[in-house]
DNA sequence: CGACGATTTGAATAGGATCAATGGGAGTGG
DNA sequence: CCACTCCCATTGATCCTATTCAAATCGTCG
């Protein structure tokens, strides 16, 4: 595999500062593939072999324990996923399936840890990448304890509203069923909220949303900027 | 101050690799305070100045939107906190105040970053930190999302119990209210909690508690180390 | 001793989960 | 092209958990 074949890779804030004869290297080791939706990619508990980058398709990130099973994340392109596991030589905390048709790359975790040696550029980015993946989950975490599930569905609908131009319309990118876990909450629940938030001017058809009273959302949302920016 | 002076901040995984010159600037320019409790040390939305170690005492980590708190965490000696803040020169995503009287030391972040850059040893310990802190706030998430305030409850005694020898009797190492917090609940409810686990062999006498019952109260609890174990 | 804050208990409520049943596409096979 | 099937989503009813509000109790610190 070459890097011309991945601009986008090298593009990512991980690699982009990273010397042309290491990234070269890793990509020589890395695998490109395809994967069919809903398949298992890592489970919890393997060790980390690999680090994954989804190149086109979207990844779940979910965990179980007990019986119960809850998403934990949602990885679009383009984006790292286990990054700590890899940095640790642990096992992976989260297991990750595919939700649609994905293409993915595979760096095996030795080969990174070594790149992480020898490029200073390198290990710098991997710290901002790192610190950003941690500060992502404080703020889903503060999303959980501090806002009801109403709150969470109306930041959401409002973040993904913006991502896609903030026209009025937007299509939610993942199941509805997902989408409920993502929120930690059941899809009966997730109906329910949808309609609690008729009034306030969205409008729900299959996948299709329409926010016609954005002012209205974020009087009842109150976004946060230590909560929902995805940037800082 | 002088290195002398702080074997234990010296022993922290974050400095023990740490050539020793860097190590003396850090502290040449860190600031060794002792504050009281319930004082305010940061806010979430300041810049971060300061990388925070607790030497002595403790301190929680909270969070406030609308007009909710909860507690993020708690932080005992010897322990870090805002780290990734303090790496990506960014606003804190959490406030923070003293617990009890604490012993801190405060090291300005513009020297973090330097020692980072010149350090490769040091960087390398703190990308392990890092991640250490990211796979932490995972298992918290984890452990909201996939269980019930009892079984979180169960899950925190049992960890308690173990971190203070396991003979079956233990101090519970914060206010209720805050343990509460901690967990996801109100302070009535972990009252409520602590009554359904007196079947379980879980006696409550102020901030002592007996386990007089382990087997019992881990076949309500199932610990699991993708959620519970502190270290990986 | 008195006051204050923390904890516990009680009662009522709200928010979410669960169970059950129905409607609605998307994809398959005839 | 149409019927069938399956899975997702929605709706209704009920149950359960957790929050809220209120009050009593306990302990600690001046």
């Amino acid at each position: 595999m070459r890097a011309s074949d991945l601009p986008e890779v090298r593009a990512l804030g991980l690699f982009s500062s990273m010397e042309e004869k290491h990234f070269d290297a890793l990509m020589e080791v890395a695998y490109l593939q395809t994967f069919p939706p809903q398949l298992d990619l890592i489970a919890e508990g393997d060790v980390a072999d690999f680090l994954y980058i989804v190149v086109e398709g979207s990844v779940e990130l979910f965990a179980r324990s007990n019986g119960r099973e809850s998403t934990m994340g949602l990885v679009r392109p383009v984006g790292t996923f286990i990054l700590a596991a890899v940095l640790k030589d642990a096992v992976y905390l989260m297991s990750a399936r595919t939700a649609q048709r994905s293409k993915i790359l595979l760096i095996p975790s030795q080969n990174i840890r070594e790149a992480f040696q020898q490029d200073a550029e390198f290990a710098r980015a991997i710290v901002q990448e790192l610190a950003s993946c941690y500060r992502g989950v404080v703020k889903e975490h503060k999303n959980l304890k501090l806002r009801t599930a109403v709150e969470r569905l109306a930041n959401r609908l409002l973040r993904y509203h913006n991502d896609q131009g903030g026209n009025g319309s937007f299509e939610l990118p993942h199941d509805k069923r997902t989408l409920a876990s993502a929120l930690g909450m059941t899809p009966e629940n997730l109906s329910r909220a949808f309609n609690t938030l008729k009034p306030y001017g969205v409008e729900v058809e299959g996948s299709t949303i329409r926010l016609t009273d954005v002012n209205s959302m974020e009087t009842l949302a109150k976004p946060n900027p230590l909560i929902d920016d995805r940037k800082t």
